[in-house]
RNA sequence: GGGGGAGUGUCCCGAGCGGCAAAGGGGGCGGACUGUAAAUCCGCUGGCGCAGCCUUCGUAGGUUCGAGUCCUACCUCCCCCA
């Protein structure tokens, strides 16, 4: 493996989340004599970002931590395209008003991750629709068109899989890569960006800016891809089916965005600590070494140090705290996730199964009645056997009525 | 423009002689075993204050006692020819 003297490229690699670097001499050595300066692009196709992007959150993170600057691009405009990689269907398009509106409640997670501002590596923030959406058809085609190949561009891998699958790729995809090419160029004459990272399915993108820029503007960019986030059980980070995982706290309670980490595999635990927090080496490995059921420390570790990262340190510690109350006291906590229902409704009696369901606990109520027949739903941790029990007032322990399902799910339904 | 094929349970893949709430997987959830892990075994995986009722197979009509299944039109996608 090759030995990096930049400190940037050397973090990245300890970390584990270096998969290809497009010049990795030339760029070592950029990196080793002036500040660079490094973008990576989020789509705004939903209201929050996912663990998926954590890994490109990070790797933002540590470009700031070795003293680099991060610009963290908004795809306003590219989302209007969709990027057609690693997709089999096609995109929705979406309306500029959803874009706007998912733009503005992503922009907190980035606050949380780096330090925006003035200074030499503060980080800022563009949206690539400030360029994108002024661009003329015919003048983008003759100055930035020309110099693709669509013989090449159907050999890409985002493009050859959809083909290959006979899956659908409309033009407005096929563009995609054009448009990321473009952004990269106009990064470099706005801000003098450099450095474009991505996960790699983001290679063929970042290459084709990075080729676009050498002929257009003469200048010499790079790009590094982070690897593709795999559970040891195979499956891609992030993506329960119960939804995926979001970093915003207005979609996933610190609470439950703690449990998430803290229920990651055995062989997870050291890569994890490595990719999603801060701490250093020694400490990781110290802690990755632990066997059997002590690995469950080093789980409530790296479960309350990601968590900090993403929602501040005090929610972190508060998640943490309701958990041990609730998981190794079995005690009520407060923490726990709570529904209020008008205590009239109690008084007259509702069915256990439509509570669960009001509160969020099942998806319905006809799935609550399954889940009681499966012997999964507890009312103040006491199995409920009768589909048809009744939850009233006088289910009231200190004020509230404790909902669970399963081990690790549980609600504190509250009269008012 | 011409010809051929496809769209199934709102997670995915995928069977489906006119009686179908619809086979089988994967995934997920629950139970047992554990360590809030993995593996394994078992159950569940349309909705409803649920012995009943109501809605589902691209969309809209039609034939029929009865349609995912047959007919017509339309929409979307794929392939071949032009």
């Amino acid at each position: 493996m090759t030995e990096f003297r930049s400190d940037f490229l050397r973090l990245l690699q300890t970390r584990g989340q270096l998969h290809q670097v497009t010049d990795e001499a030339a760029l070592d050595a950029a990196l080793l004599e002036n500040r660079i300066t490094g973008y990576i692009g989020f789509d705004c196709t939903g209201p929050s970002l996912h663990v998926g992007s954590l890994v490109q959150i990070m790797t933002l993170r540590r470009l700031q931590q070795t003293g680099h600057k991060p610009i963290v691009v908004m795809g306003g405009g590219t989302t209007k395209i969709g990027d057609p990689s690693g997709k089999d269907e096609m995109r929705q398009v979406l309306s500029a008003e959803v874009i706007e509106s998912n733009k503005q409640k992503i922009l907190g997670t980035f606050a949380r991750f780096l330090s925006f501002g003035d200074g030499p590596s503060d980080a800022i923030m563009v949206d690539n629709a400030d360029w994108l959406d002024q661009l003329s058809y015919i003048p983008f085609l003759r100055d930035i068109g020309r110099h693709f190949s669509v013989n090449r561009m159907l050999t890409m891998d985002s493009v050859k899989l959809r083909l290959d699958r006979d899956a659908p790729l409309s033009f407005l995809e096929f563009n995609y890569m054009i448009l990321q090419a473009y952004d990269f160029v106009e990064l470099y004459r706005r801000f003098g960006c450099r450095l474009q990272c991505g996960g790699s399915d983001q290679w063929g993108n970042i290459v084709a800016g990075i080729d676009l820029a050498r002929r257009v503007a003469d200048a010499e960019l790079f790009g590094v891809t982070s690897p593709l986030i795999t559970t040891s059980s195979g499956t891609k980070m992030g993506k329960t089916a119960a939804g995926a995982v979001w970093l915003n706290p207005e979609l996933r309670s610190p609470y439950d965005y703690w449990q998430f980490w803290r229920n990651t595999d055995d062989g997870d635990v050291g890569r994890f600590l490595r990719l999603f927090t801060d701490l250093p080496e020694p400490e990781i490995q110290r802690l990755e070494k632990l066997q059997g059921a002590e690995l469950n420390d080093a789980k409530k570790i790296l479960a309350t140090e990601a968590t900090a990262l993403c929602h501040g340190r005090a929610a972190a510690e508060e998640a943490f705290e309701t958990a041990r109350r609730t998981f190794e006291e079995g005690v009520l906590a407060e923490g726990l996730p709570s529904f209020e229902v008008e205590s009239s409704r109690l008084k007259a009696g509702i069915p256990v199964a439509t509570l669960a369901h009001l509160a969020g606990l099942v998806r319905s109520s006809s799935d609550a009645r399954r889940s009681i027949q499966g012997g999964g739903l507890r009312l103040n941790d006491v199995a409920v056997s009768d589909v048809r029990a009744m939850a009233t007032l006088g289910d009231l322990k200190d004020g509230v009525i404790k909902l669970s399902l399963g081990k690790k799910n549980h609600i504190l339904i509250k009269p008012i």
